[in-house]
DNA sequence: ATAACGGTTGAACAGTTGTTCAATCGTTGT
DNA sequence: ACAACGATTGAACAACTGTTCAACCGTTAT
């Protein structure tokens, strides 16, 4: 059952009809603080540094500086970048030595990413 | 830059080790405008207003005093959204009357917002 | 024609974001 | 101990973003 079976008329107006579908879609709308999580996690998808260092990362585990020099960047940028995705638990990282490893933290990055490009794409 | 040449931008001094790697995975990164797009693309899932629009427009289509009522926004900064997401090909519309009635353009929108939900309720 | 309404637009404002630069920390090698 | 290196950090800065406000446009009804 749709809710477009009572959008007959367009009314912002008419209250009895309107309301019920407003209220009816805002009651189906997940909580806000979902939302507000949801959008900050695209937020973070949303920078072409960003990106690229999840695509990298998508291939392999890679140290900082390697990801600066492939991405023609500065170490800094790039260490300021792998903070925020590692708060927002996107990437691991491992040290060895000197250098420190990062990694995707798990599948589903790479779904999203993929399910992005697909649109891009067409 | 070619595959061994040592001396032109080095990768960490590690040579050995990392550059092989490095060179690899710049070879399978897609291209620098698809990941702008790709960064564009999720930059618009980056907000709370506009992820929020188009979980009411996976619903049901509505107009835009409507969703000012269900966002508790006023209709201008919904009216400002709708248009960032209709040059974006997220969302199309339909007029009737004084009312243009707005709806999600493909089923990507949808694929997007679900698998980045997946990821926030993990 | 006039008024009311849904919707759009542009300027202005505050708030946020990403990079650079310089300083710093921890580890490694001499 | 010292220097070199990879990495991190914080402050500063310019660039960008989203909302508000007021004015405006097109359609509908009186």
């Amino acid at each position: 059952m749709s809710l477009f079976d009572y959008n007959a008329a367009p009314v912002c107006e008419d209250h009895e009809v309107h309301r019920d579908i407003a209220e009816a879609v805002k009651r189906d709308l997940p909580d806000e603080d979902e939302l507000f999580d949801l959008a900050e996690l695209f937020k973070i998808f949303g920078d072409s540094t960003r990106v690229k260092i999840l695509y990298l990362l998508f291939e392999s585990e890679m140290c900082v500086c390697d990801i600066a020099e492939v991405l023609g960047v500065t170490d800094s940028a790039v260490s300021h970048q792998l903070r925020v995705l590692k708060s927002a638990k996107l990437v691991k990282f491992r040290k060895e030595g000197k250098s420190v490893f990062y990694s995707l933290a798990d599948d589903h990055v790479g779904s999203i990413l993929a399910q992005g490009m697909e649109h891009v794409r067409e």
